[in-house]
DNA sequence: CTGTTAGCGCCTTCAG
DNA sequence: CTGAAGGCGCTAACAG
């Protein structure tokens, strides 16, 4: 019992091959009654193309690639999200590939890719300049999504200045001892949008006048926020390159018993959905919406028009982890200090 | 400048198109010098096999999909993750397929993946009858995660003895005025694991002498835990069949002012990374291990290899927001209540 | 409008 | 061990 195939349906129908191709493909014109009849026979036969085949004979495969970091970051996933329903909306197909570095780079030797993959989406992850020509002499069309390339259509938001807009935000708040917190990415030196958004607060910090110490500036989470937090002169505020970090900061106050936002200001930057259960205070920036865009971008761009990338708006959003600064050891901060930590430990557990 | 053949490589190293085909497929022994030969012109001219002519011509795509509800339920990401570890080292690809339902019908009316993939997974939606008989015509290997049928491989935890283990840790904390709530899943009838979680907690609660009460059965979210709240006499205990859910019900509660754990204890099912943030209380099974372990008899099935699906262990994890029956309206219990409520108000906003 | 035919790039007998 | 040739299922000219 073989498959059936074009033919089949074409025999059924008492036409040739290339009308059924051709009701397959609304392309050119076919006589109604002949349209139906071939109808028909897909119908009575269930016939399906073939995928494959029709690749091979085509050139494009009508599925797309995605590299990401998916499951290190959550903001990844949102972004997905977006991708995937537009994607789904053209009748594209998705391809995942995770990444471990390893995989990644495969991925961007172009060649491995021909006749898998139309056109490729990198997410958070910006090939390097010998990958772009790579890229390129294979002919696949690719958009960025969270990082920036020359030559390539990138899209994401303007990292520097929500750098700043944190900074402006706990200085506002009367803050000064001010530290910064790095995702702790030590395999992956091309994320470059937290050294983006570090740049923009040091910049925000010493235009006030308050420039970011160094030992106030670790790479890490939980343990680089407690190191912090031991310090002889701990800091009054953190600003942290992603939410994730900013919340195992806030994880690692309580487990030092120091009450967030009293003793300590956090300021997280993306707004996944963990920051709302979290209450965390970020720099918000469209996750669902730069994958949904970034997924038009590449299916137009696949077809051959010329897009040019763009920068999505960031916005503030206040919850409850930043809050003005206080002198330490005033007696109300105290008392609120243990009911608070005694509570969150008593839910919080890692 | 066409894209490099397997031609272009059998000239360059002065044999037949048979003999690169041979040692690229490490098939039937090749002399050690042609072979040789041949690998030095595949990397002489940067050749890469294309991926749609292989499969066309072999009926194997070495692609499997995965059809899942992915932005609705975080579980799945996490399994997501096993499977993709697994595939990847497999060196096979993933294709996603999101599901709205419509897409999800599609994928399963196997006639739609020819040439597209050797072999579906399916997480927490379980085909119907006639969707297997579909499958099973069109001879595409299907693996259920999180989904039972008597016909598939499934793997997944006993839901119902889950739930009978959350009602027995309510129960011995002192609860009898104890919730359900459910999924609220309005499109997707066939997502069964909360339904058979809902009756091994019933029966759990009947068995005691504690049968669950119509009103304290609800289906949905953050409203439905509020109108729960807003009772005459409300629950004391709350079994959630998904841990968003319990979050949700756990957001309502602060939202209304009631403490948790000390006026209401919440308990989820699955234990996915934001329980642990949430401080919640669960019922774990392994989420990533799942995926793996799915995928990897799904790619020993591909291969003929009879297999056979497996149940999972779960386990009881405490954390925070279950806590021992109390007496309402204690004058300890009501300081605490302010203090806490007016503090995750405080840092918690929807 | 519609049928015929030649590939798309690779795998796989079948001879040599 | 190796080369030649047919076919996987479909699309895309090219004739009619």
């Amino acid at each position: 019992m073989r498959r059936t195939t074009i033919a089949d349906v074409a025999a059924e129908a008492g036409v040739g091959v290339a009308t059924v191709s051709r009701v397959l493909n609304a392309s050119s014109s076919v006589r109604e009654g002949t349209r139906r009849r071939v109808l028909e026979a897909i119908v009575a036969l269930d016939y399906q193309p073939s995928a494959a085949a029709r690749a091979l004979s085509t050139g494009r495969t009508h599925t797309i690639g995605v590299v990401a970091p998916f499951f290190t970051r959550p903001a990844v996933i949102e972004r997905l999200r977006g991708v995937s329903r537009t994607v789904a909306e053209a009748g594209y197909q998705l391809i995942l590939v995770d990444g471990e570095p390893a995989a990644r780079r495969r991925m961007f030797r172009a060649r491995a890719l021909h006749g898998r993959i139309d056109g490729l989406m990198s997410i958070s992850i910006a090939p390097t300049d010998e990958e772009v020509r790579s890229l390129r002499d294979a002919r696949v069309t690719v958009v960025l999504v969270d990082g920036w390339h020359g030559s390539l259509p990138s899209i994401g938001v303007d990292d520097r200045e929500g750098g700043r807009m944190a900074a402006e935000h706990l200085l506002a708040l009367g803050h000064r001892r001010i530290a910064f917190l790095d995702d702790c990415e030590q395999d992956e030196p091309r994320l470059a949008s937290s050294a983006r958004r570090r740049e923009g607060f040091e910049a925000g910090l010493a235009a006030a006048g308050a420039p970011l110490a160094p030992e106030l500036c670790r790479s890490g989470g939980r343990r680089a926020a407690a190191e912090l937090l031991a310090l002889a002169d701990p800091p009054t505020a953190v600003f942290a390159a992603s939410d994730t970090v900013a919340i195992a900061a806030m994880d690692a106050a309580d487990a030092a018993g120091v009450p967030v936002p009293d003793r300590l200001s956090v300021i997280g930057f993306d707004d996944v959905e963990l920051a709302t259960y979290a209450g965390l205070t970020t720099i918000a920036q469209p996750l669902e919406g730069s994958g949904a865009l970034g997924a038009e971008m590449l299916l137009r761009a696949m077809t051959g028009e010329p897009v040019e990338g763009r920068r999505l708006p960031l916005e503030l959003v206040e919850r409850g982890s930043t809050g003005p600064f206080r002198r330490r050891a005033s007696c109300e901060g105290n008392r609120t200090h243990d009911v608070k930590s005694e509570l969150r430990r008593r839910r919080v557990r890692t």
